[in-house]
Parts: structure tokens; sequence; C-alpha cells
DNA sequence: GTAGAACCTAGAGCCAACTCTAGGTCAAAC
DNA sequence: GTTTGACCTAGAGTTGGCTCTAGGTTCTAC
């Protein structure tokens, strides 16, 4: 059932064998990645899926440093359950706050194209405005 | 009315000195700033407003190449309204991908909270699971 | 037995977006 | 008249997050 190789999570994960490698230096998993035959990385299905935790988090814009301080929490096992909050919590509110500034930003755009179709006759009756 | 120093547009717009001079640097002001005396760049409401807009563009994620690619295009004049729209298009579904992509983000961090919550007792009938 | 593919390490390189430094000008305040 | 502060340029340095290279091993297939 487990036991895929570093090509093979490259894959699953659409991260790169030398972003994989990378993370793993940067200490971003959970658990040491188990070695096989020849010193090659075998990972298994939780290995997958914490890197997917770990796709979001950076997908969301958390800092590696921060993914990493959350891990270690993690991989320290009970008793650290408030810091863990603390460092979800913090990020939460950071995402909270990006998704209103893309709001915003989405305002503007949306504002700018109905300008700009309006200008070429895409669209009726829009006011234009300046910037 | 019009005439800012470079230190009072830092700001009023929250960038620093620095940033201004290499944004100019990169092209993403509309028109070239006017100089006074010594050389001193002096801007006015439009330019701050501008500002504003790239401002908004790069906190949703648009790279400088892409702001100063639209920059170029109204500092074009009229005529190129259909590549404009391009660009703005082009970002609009990005912005929205990304919000798409906090919103998982979100769910997931949340999910996480509430789990926390409840294993210190701040919250009841959480169902926990892993990872 | 050799060619090719997939893996390994250590470390260098790269890119975007700032950020800072050195060395200088200029005007106003003391 | 000199000090202070805000500005100037050109260019170097930094940070984060990858991405790639060089040189090597090991297994599988021919």
């Amino acid at each position: 059932m487990s036991g895929l190789s570093i090509g093979q999570v490259a894959e699953r994960t659409g991260l790169s064998v030398h972003t994989l490698r990378f993370y793993e230096r940067e200490g971003l998993l959970a658990q040491p990645v188990r070695r096989g035959t020849a010193g090659h990385r075998v990972y298994n299905e939780g290995d997958v899926a914490w890197l997917g935790v770990c796709i979001r988090l950076r997908a969301s814009g958390m800092p590696l440093t921060d993914i990493r301080r959350y891990t270690e929490l993690v991989r320290a096992g009970q008793g650290n359950e408030v810091q863990r909050l603390e460092v979800l919590r913090e990020h939460q509110e950071r995402v909270l706050a990006q998704m209103h500034e893309l709001d915003e930003c989405l305002k503007l755009i949306s504002h700018k194209v109905a300008i700009y179709e309006g200008r070429l006759g895409l669209r009726d009756n829009v006011t234009d405005c300046a910037p």
C-alpha cells in the first residue's frame, strides 16, 4: 500500500523532486523520510497527506519558516496545542486579510474591465472615470 | 494643491522612498515624474492615484513586469484598449483563482483550529481526524 | 557488460522585489 | 558659515523560495 519513491510523490503532489528534497532539508516533514535500498527515500501516504497540508499553507502565503515551526510542534507531540492554535489562528487572520485585499482588488479590476468594455462598445452605459 | 515631495508620497502611499524610486526606474509610473529645484521629484495627485492602483495590483500578486506592461499601454494612449483588457482579464482570472485557493486553505485551517479548540476543551463535539 | 533511468548529496545559481550604501547637492535654521 | 535634513544617483546587497549542476550509486533491461 505505502512505499512511494520521490518521483511518485512528485507526480502526486505536483512538487518537483528538487522541491521535495528542499522541503525535507527545510524540516517541513512531520517525520524523517524512511530510506530504502541505496538510500532512496521511501514516502508513505501520511507523508503525502502532510505535504498536501504544506502545499495549502504555502499557497495561502504562509512562509516556510512558519510551516517549519508548525511542523516542529506537531512533531513534538501532544502538549503544545496552545502554540499550534496560535500559529494557525495567526495565519487564519492573514488569510482573511488577504482575501479582503483580493476582494478590493477585484472590485478595482472589474471596474476597469467594465470601463474598457464600455469604450470598446462591448457593454453599454458605463460611466468612465480616471485613472 | 499638487506638488508633493517623494517623502510626502511615501507617507501617503505607505511605500518607502526607496521603493518609489525603484518603481519609477521599473517604469511603473504613467507619466515621468516632474523635477523641481535640485532635481527633486515633484509628484501630483494623479501620480499618487496611479501608485494606489499599482499597490492594489501588486497586493493581488500581479508581477511588476505585468504592471509595467499595463502602464506602458496606458501611457501609449488610446487605441490599445483590447490589450489593456487582455492584461486586466488575465489578472482577474488569477485573482479569482487565488481567492478560491485561499478559500480552500481557510477551510483547512478552520478545521484544524476547531480540532485544537476541541482538544483543549474550548469547544465541544468536534470529531477529530488526521492529519 | 553496458546503457539508461531513477535516485543520491552538497552546494551553486537564479529570480523577483525590494532595501540599503556611498558619496554628493541643496536650502533653511541656527 | 556650518549643521541638519531631505533629497539625488548608481549600484551593491538581501531575502525567500525555489531550481539546477556536478559527480556519484544502483537497479533493470538488453
